[in-house]
This record gives structure tokens, C-alpha cells and sequence, in this order.
DNA sequence: TTGCGACGAATTGATACCCAATCTATGCAG
DNA sequence: CTGCATAGATTGGGTATCAATTCGTCGCAA
């Protein structure tokens, strides 16, 4: 961890990847100072960089809160996870290793497990990890990053809706998908990330109004030793 | 300009993009605050932005640096910049109205003028103008924003050359492009901005050595006064 | 009751000054 | 010329302070 601030922005980031900081929440700089137990000019720059990811929205003079998309945000967002992942695909067919093409199936499989299980917080963590792996693929740093700050903004679409996703339905795409890009079907694969993410984006039907709410202190409390310390905590 | 450091950020951004900054070069953070006329505290918040966008590097306990991208770096940019501009490509195709098209035309005119009478400068910049009037029309923000950070990032790599690109090729592939994108033919448009980007690429020879020095206080010294208040120089 | 303005508390944006840790350069000894 | 130690400069971070702004509350008039 280079700088406290990063490792601040980390836990931020992590409080709300796991729905705990929710859109709306105010982060006040003196109490995220005191729960981190820094200095607000530290805090303040975590927020500055937390704000850069389009996680954090600052209101001039009366302070940072977790960012509320709108629908036309979250549309843009999938739209553009669909034009990264479309492009990476073009690159990625029917050219990886049988080991890449096993690691993705394995992958799925840990997802369809989670899912069974009904440990939704997991399966939604690796229904997002799949993507993940499969941009990692690209070998293209640039890209690993755009595509990672596009997810981590997902997450704070997920606070806004309590439809039931069709795990199940998405589930069989992920594994489709591999099979069509093994066999170097591009247009095809394209073609099911495209609907793919659009069924993702239908199920936000934006029910803007009940947000759980919760403290920024109460949120933020497990992961504040990490932010100081090594290793995260969930 | 919401917040000092903002202006501040830009002001150092658009030294960099009109080739006065280079990269290497070392902006301490004293020196930042005397030509800026702000404290220490306002110019570490700005330089924390520019890591964001990757045109600056931190190394700790040393200080800040405009970022100096590896031939690595200049690939996968490129690359990205591919992907992003054939997804829009895909959605634009056969689908804007006859205004846009001419708009689009106009712009290529305008480069073509500015190569004619010999304005490097402004003919880079139409240049990249291009590409980004091209994902403008995507009316999409996430992408565009993306985009746009892309292109700032290669005004970087144009340090680390010295061949003469081949404008007129360049040139005619913009309108060329534009044909085909008109015309709804997808899959030659794609392939066209592949090639283009290859070919820029081409074109960094990454002489790493012979880099304009300039210090930042030099650098600087047109755009601190558009920092503080409202209108930029050049 | 409703609407409006004034006052006061709380928060932010920014500055100055401080100090420890670390890096760099200088100069000296071998 | 090489290696090392010391001194100086710079960064990372903290504390205190202050003006500007916002927001809530209170009181008052209609």
C-alpha cells in the first residue's frame, strides 16, 4: 500500500462493493477521519480519488456522498463493458490455450456451485469475476483497468433494484460464451455478450427508492484495520 | 472550476498536451505551489487526479513525475482506443443523420487544411479531434470519458518520437472511415481503425532518448493564469 | 397554520506551520 | 576511484486555524 490515502480508498471501495456503503451516504471527512483515525487532509484525498472512479460524487461545500446512477448511467456502463468485452472477444477467439479455456469452466462451475448453495453474495462476486477473467485475458493492462473501474461502478447499480436476477439464465451464458469463443465463433460470441448484458440492465428496474441505509461508520467498520494494515478482511 | 486543484490539474494537463511538459519531467511539489500562487496541500490534491489519469507517477518519498509510457503502454493504448472506437464504429454505422456525416467531413477538411499549411501542432490536434468527434456521437458519457482519457495519454507518447508521421495516409483514412461508416458497413470500418492505430503505432519508434527538457516552472508559466480564473490560453 | 427572514451551528475549502522518514548529494577517508 | 557518512532537501502526514457556504432552527408576520 504506497500512501494511507490509497489504502483508505480501498476499504471505501470495498465497503460498497459489498453493498454495505450504500448510494446517498454521506462521508463525512471529520468522521472518516475519525473512524480511520487520519488527518482530514488524508481523507480528503482518498475521496478525491474515490470520486476520479466515479464511486464518490463531491457537492461543493457540502461534501462527498456515495454516488446515485442514474438509469441512464447504468445503461451507459453496461453498454460500455459490452464494447470492451465485444473488443476483447474479437481478440481472445479461438486462440487461448486449452489451460485459459479450463480456467474460464472452472470458473462458471464455482458459480453454478455458489448459486445452488443460494451464497448470492458470492455468486454475484463471481458472476462479475467471470468478466473480470475473461478481460484479463486480453493481457491488456489499459483495458483490465477501464473494464475493473466499470465493475466496481456495477456495484453500486446492484443497491438500486431488489429484482431477482436470473442467475440461472446469465449462468448458461457464461458458459456458452466460452464455448462459442473456443470454436472461434466471434460474431456470435458478440452477439451474446451484447443481449447478455442487456438482460442484466432490464433487471434494474430502479426501484430508486428504498436504499438501505446504514452510517458510514457503522458501514466502513469491518474493513478499517485492513486500510491501515494488509490484509483484507471480507 | 469547482475545486483549485481542478484548475490546477488542467492547467498542468493541457501543458502536456501542447507538448511543454515532457515526460520525465520531475513537478515538485514546492515549485508547483510558487507558480500557482496555492499551498502544498492543493497541488499534492492535483497531482493525485493527473495519477488518476495516468499522466503522472508517484514514486514515493521521491516525488511526482509526467509519466513516461513504455513501448508496452503505447500498444495496449492504442489498442484500447481500437476497441473502444470499432464498438462505436458498430452502433454508429448507417445510423446518424445527414448533418453528423458533414460534420464528420467538415473535420477531416479542416486537418486537411491545417496539413496543407503546414500547422503541425493544430493538425495533431485535429487529429486526435477526430476520433474523439467520432465517439462524441455515441452520446454515451462512460465511453466518451474513457475515450477522451486515451487520448490525452498518447499526447505522451508523441514525446517519444520523432519520425514524421505520414498525415496524408492518416488523413484519408478519416475519410475514408467516414464513407464507410455512412455507407453502414461495419466490419471494413473496423478493420480500417485497426489498421490505422497499427499504424500510428508504427510510427513510435520510441527514441527514448532525445526528450525536449523543459522545466516545469517554464513549462508552465501560459497556463497559470487560466488556472485561477476562467478562460485557457492556446 | 403557513410562509419568510435572520441568526447560529456545522461543514467544507484552503492555508500555514510543523515534524518524521526518506532520498540525494556532497565530501571525506581509504 | 570507491565506499561511506553526514547534511540538506523533499515528501508524507498531522494540527490548528480561518473564511465561505450551507442548513437548520427560531421567531415573527400574514
Amino acid at each position: 500500500m504506497e500512501h494511507r490515502s490509497d489504502g483508505i480508498a480501498k476499504a471505501i471501495t470495498r465497503a460498497i462493493v459489498n453493498k454495505r456503503l450504500a448510494p446517498g451516504c454521506k462521508l463525512s471527512e471529520q468522521t472518516l477521519a475519525d473512524v480511520f483515525k487520519v488527518s482530514r487532509t488524508v481523507v480528503r484525498q482518498a475521496i478525491i480519488k474515490l470520486t476520479e472512479d466515479g464511486l464518490v460524487t463531491i457537492e461543493r461545500n457540502r461534501g462527498a456522498y456515495v454516488s446515485t446512477p442514474s438509469y441512464r448511467d447504468a445503461v451507459e456502463i453496461y453498454d460500455a463493458l459490452t464494447i470492451l468485452e465485444q473488443g476483447v472477444a474479437a481478440q481472445l477467439a479461438g486462440r487461448l490455450d486449452a489451460r485459459s479455456w479450463s480456467e474460464l469452466r472452472r470458473h462458471v462451475e464455482l458459480q453454478h456451485k455458489a448459486v445452488e448453495e443460494h451464497q448470492d453474495g458470492l455468486a454475484d462476486q463471481l458472476g462479475s469475476g467471470f468478466h473480470e477473467l475473461l478481460i484479463k485475458f486480453s493481457n491488456n493492462s489499459v483495458v483490465q483497468a477501464m473494464h475493473s473501474q466499470l465493475i466496481r461502478r456495477t456495484s453500486l447499480l446492484r443497491f438500486l433494484v431488489d429484482s431477482r436476477f436470473d442467475y440461472c439464465g446469465l449462468l448458461h451464458d457464461h458458459a456458452v460464451l466460452v464455448d462459442l469463443l473456443e470454436e472461434g465463433q466471434v460474431a456470435e460470441a458478440q452477439k451474446l455478450i451484447d443481449e447478455h448484458h442487456r438482460t442484466v440492465v432490464r433487471g434494474y428496474l430502479l426501484d430508486m427508492e428504498r436504499i438501505p441505509k446504514m452510517s458510514a461508520r457503522e458501514a466502513l467498520a469491518p474493513f478499517v484495520e485492513a486500510a491501515t494494515e494488509g490484509g483484507p478482511p471480507g
